[in-house]
RNA sequence: ACGGGAGUGGCGUAACUGGCAAACGCUCUGGUCUUAGAAACCAGUGAUUGUGGGUUCGAAUCCCACCUUCCGUACCA
């Protein structure tokens, strides 16, 4: 063992044995447990940034706290290969995308490689290869076959930066979920849609269900909201005279269609044209109409956007009342929800009302709040609109004095024996429009041919090959490529066109994990019987910005997969834990926003187990790290650096080199002068300073431990005892935080606490004497266990220090101590007396002591009896083995 | 606006879930060692737990109000 701790050194050294001996490629085992740890895979954009460091550093820890525990652990890795980047640096660069790809491919995989993570590399897989792609394809095929994909022309999202179309949840809020400055457009489009909806009752149920307290609750009301669950009734109000043509409406409130004032339509409404056929001012509601759909998404929803409308000069009748009501026509009613229609009902919704007001409507409460003896005096001090429950007012012919919620049902039941509505259930979520109009994708598998429509490629044609050779060029690449859109029709043998979109990019992280299981598999995307040992997913970490993209369509996916046949159960992801950002200034990094932190620095400074470990150390799991809190400009000769924190914005300039920014005072950034640049990394100084602490101890000790050494016909002392009871104390302070939240920074703080303890008693052995058997074995118990401990987090040193310590074999064969109460138990106990709730002494009793011996020793305590003088005990709380609470008057 | 988190030393955070507040680390100060520095080691500074009220023998922890902050949703009828 060397005398110092060279990171360098000891990281290439296993490295390399790691990759030689193949030790973390793992095979389907039926007598072992399996764990299946998994994080979502990087998109190869160029290099690693610290994100990634922590994020993979997190599932390394976990996936090798269950190696340890004896579980046979998948830990696969990949690349999202399929994308916009890779097209862009192909228009700007003059590259090919996939040259690029696999370029930063190369780069990002020797990064990874070098902070050691535990990967099975063998299973390693890029979407954009064709025998991945491949699959794509054939399970397009099979969904189409079974009609759970379609082709639509819809309204659908585009974004002017990507120039594509985007499905409903990469254009959330109105913006591209990839150029968050962007807003998107609306077009018309023939697009391929997978049935999400099909699904919406299943998602549900397993969001209230198995997934509930396994996933963070943050992703399931996410969930929750983004399918938008909604029952109510679906009435039909005919056109007052032409009693055959309806305005169908959508309504959660039924039983207060007696305060109706009017029927509101969505400018988009499919009937506007009859609707405007009475309008006497029907050039400007054209006017207007016109002037809100062209307004975008954002403008149109935005917050100051008032309420608009027009009366079209069309009345319908309230079915239940035989009222007539005018038709209006407004800004505010959504076309894509429900009906593309409402009634209005002021006093019982804040829009409605809102509206009402502003063009005068009559306004008519319908339901009272308290009972149906509430008069309209009581009722003028009431809130208005009233949203809550109550009785229906006399307003409502029959129904007068019926319970709103009883109400509610009963009139939808009444619409329908009576055919003009019914009760439904309706949701915000759309079906996922797949269709992309780019290159760089998985090429839609379609034919296109005059006599026969559109028809499925033949398998055995599969892969459809995406050309190498593509003109980025110019717009729609594969359109203009001659050999890829000339195809025979499959069916009649004639000539035909094929598809030039290509499938959205989550079509690949849909299922890229179950090819892990079986990534080599040139016959089937998978082998059933391999996925059925390896799935479902025990563990997943990702970030939450996937919580209604990726975890919604793969749930989707995989209940497909379920209902081809290939898999038996419902749900891919057993527990999901959300990791936090790491952020620079109060922003996310990421390669288009410039801020990334490179971590190459860092690792050649302080080497791959330091960098983990501090970022690890820095906080819990699921919270941000502010990457400026762990770092600080040093160059005492600078005239800028003066001991103090600086704001140091960290990024790549023209030439890839690394430039650092300082903030001086008003916020302003000033690059630093030539050679000041120097930053320093406090948090991965002292998590090295720690490694080297820990490897100066196992080198002091390693060879005064026996490998075999046990505890029989060992007694110890006092001390000793100690020792063995830190260790142990250690074990189960740190296996609580794994299986409570993933808290890796306790554990960092308890092996640091473990290490001083065991530093401590190393202080009090006299030096140069010849150490005592049981000193060797409780130093060898504790320094084993502390090195098992640590090894999830730091796997070169402690592997280093394993092999100091006479062990042969890889970590991985070692086994994650074992916990004993009964060593772990303090020799004896120091409780605590409070008199009036203040801290007065502290007695120190055996730890069996009996409530009532602990209550003496307290009352007899010289101190406490101090603080007693003069007055007399009222009572004396016993806290077991805790405390004593004497109160006094 | 609504919904959900979160406020603990100069900083990051911990506290067995109602029982000794601040473990662990960063920073800082002093010392030992050294020609000097670094490293290392030793010692030390550091809190009305956001504010106010309540429950309790006892509150960082539970309840109420307020303040600050982060995240999510944004006319979904």
């Amino acid at each position: 063992m060397n005398e110092k701790y060279l990171p360098q050194d000891v990281e290439q050294k296993w490295q390399k044995r790691w990759a030689d001996d193949r030790v973390f490629e793992v095979a389907v085992n039926p007598e072992k447990p399996k764990f299946y740890a998994l994080e979502m895979l990087p998109y190869p954009s160029g290099r690693i940034h610290i994100g990634h460091v922590r994020n993979y550093s997190i599932g390394d820890a976990f996936a090798w706290y269950k190696r340890l525990q004896g579980f046979n652990v998948l830990h696969p890795i990949g690349w999202d290969a399929f994308g916009m980047p890779a097209e862009n640096a192909a228009i700007k660069n003059k590259m090919r995308p996939d040259v690029w790809t696999r370029s930063n491919i190369d780069v990002m995989r020797a990064q990874l490689q070098r902070v050691g993570f535990s990967y099975d590399w063998s299973r390693e897989i890029a979407s954009c290869n064709a025998d991945f792609y491949r699959w794509n394809q054939w399970f397009f095929i099979q969904m189409y076959k079974q009609g759970l994909v379609y082709r639509k022309r819809a309204t659908v999202n585009w974004c002017t930066e990507c120039q594509t179309s985007l499905a409903n949840e990469q254009a959330e809020g109105g913006f591209c979920w990839r150029h968050t400055e962007t807003p998107v457009e609306k077009r018309e489009l023939e697009q391929w849609f997978v049935r999400l909806t099909k699904y919406n009752e299943e998602l549900l149920a397993a969001i209230d269900g198995e997934l509930r307290g396994n996933w963070p609750e943050r992703v399931l009301t996410m969930q929750r909201n983004w399918i938008g669950r909604s029952e109510g009734a679906l009435v039909d109000f005919a056109l007052a005279g032409q009693p055959e043509k309806k305005i169908r409406i959508f309504t959660t409130r039924i039983d207060t269609i007696f305060g109706a004032n009017a029927v509101v339509v969505a400018p988009e409404h499919p009937m506007m044209a009859e609707l405007l056929a009475q309008a006497p001012n029907r050039a400007e509601i054209e006017a207007f109409i016109e002037r809100v759909r062209s307004l975008s998404f954002v403008d149109r929803t935005s917050e100051t956007a008032e309420k608009q409308g027009f009366a079209t000069g069309a009345f319908v009748v309230n079915p239940f009342s035989q009222e007539q009501l005018p038709v209006w026509v407004a800004n505010f009613v959504l076309a894509e929800y429900g009906t593309g229609a409402i009634m209005c009902v002021p006093a019982h919704d804040e829009r409605d009302y809102e509206f009402s007001r502003k063009f005068h409507l009559p306004i008519r409460r319908v339901i009272l709040p308290n009972s149906n003896n509430d008069t309209e005096d009581t009722l003028r001090y009431s809130e208005m609109p009233y949203l809550g429950p109550g009785f229906l007012s006399s307003n409502c012919g029959a129904y007068v004095g019926m319970d709103s919620e009883e109400a509610r049902t009963k009139l939808a039941e009444i619409a329908h024996e009576q055919g003009f509505g019914e009760s439904t259930v309706t949701y915000r979520i759309r079906d996922w429009g797949i269709s992309r109009q780019r290159a760089w994708g998985t090429p839609i598998p379609m034919v296109h041919c005059a006599a026969c429509g559109i028809v499925p490629a033949d398998e055995k044609d599969l892969p459809i090959l995406l050309p190498d050779d593509l003109d980025f060029n110019i717009g729609a690449p594969l359109a203009h490529h001659p050999y890829f859109v000339t195809a025979t029709c499959p069916n009649c043998q004639g000539p035909a066109r094929r598809d030039t979109d290509t499938m959205d990019t989550f079509v690949d992280s849909n299922w890229y994990y179950f090819r892990y299981c079986d990534a080599k598999n040139d016959r089937q995307a998978f082998d059933p019987a391999v996925v059925k040992y390896w799935m479902p997913v025990d563990f997943y970490i990702g970030g939450i910005e996937h919580a209604v993209l990726h975890l919604i369509y793969t749930r989707v996916w995989s209940k497909i997969m379920r209902d081809i046949g290939l898999v038996e159960f419902n749900e891919p992801v057993k527990q999901l834990l959300t990791q936090g950002m790491v952020i620079l200034n109060g922003v996310k990094m990421s390669k288009n926003k410039g801020n990334v932190v490179d971590p190459d620095e860092m690792i050649e400074r302080y080497g791959a187990d330091a960098t983990r470990l501090s970022i690890l150390f820095a906080a819990p799991p699921e919270k941000e790290v502010d990457w400026k809190k762990m770092l600080r400009v040093m160059n005492p000769d600078s005239p800028y650096c003066d001991q103090v924190f600086k704001l140091v914005r960290t990024y790549a300039d023209e030439s890839g080199q690394m430039v650092h920014d300082i903030e001086l005072q008003n916020g302003e950034f000033h690059t630093l002068p030539e050679g000041d640049g120097m930053v320093d990394y406090p948090a991965a100084e002292g998590a090295m300073r720690y490694l080297a602490r820990l490897w100066r101890l196992v080198r002091k000790w390693h060879d005064r431990t026996q490998p075999g050494a046990t505890a029989e016909n060992l007694h110890f002392n006092e001390l000793q005892q100690g020792v063995r009871r830190a260790t142990h104390q250690t074990i189960k302070r740190i296996s609580e935080a794994y299986e409570d939240g993933l808290r890796l920074n306790v554990t960092v703080a308890a092996c640091m606490e473990l290490t001083n303890h065991l530093y401590e008693f190393d202080g009090k052995l006299k030096d140069g004497e010849p150490t005592a058997e049981g000193d060797c074995f409780v130093m060898k118990e504790g320094i084993e266990a502390l090195l098992v401990l640590l090894a999830p987090l730091c796997p070169h040193i402690t592997q280093e220090c394993w092999e100091a310590l006479g062990h042969p074999g890889y970590l991985t064969d070692a086994r994650w101590p074992v916990f004993d109460a009964e060593l772990a138990r303090e020799a004896h106990l120091e409780i605590p007396v409070q008199v009036n709730g203040k801290i007065r002494s502290k007695v120190l009793v055996a730890p069996d002591a009996s409530d009532d011996h602990i209550r003496e020793a307290a009352l007899h305590d010289a101190k406490v009896m101090a603080a007693m003088e003069g007055k007399t005990v009222a009572k004396v709380i016993v806290v077991p083995k805790r405390l004593v609470n004497v109160v006094v008057k």
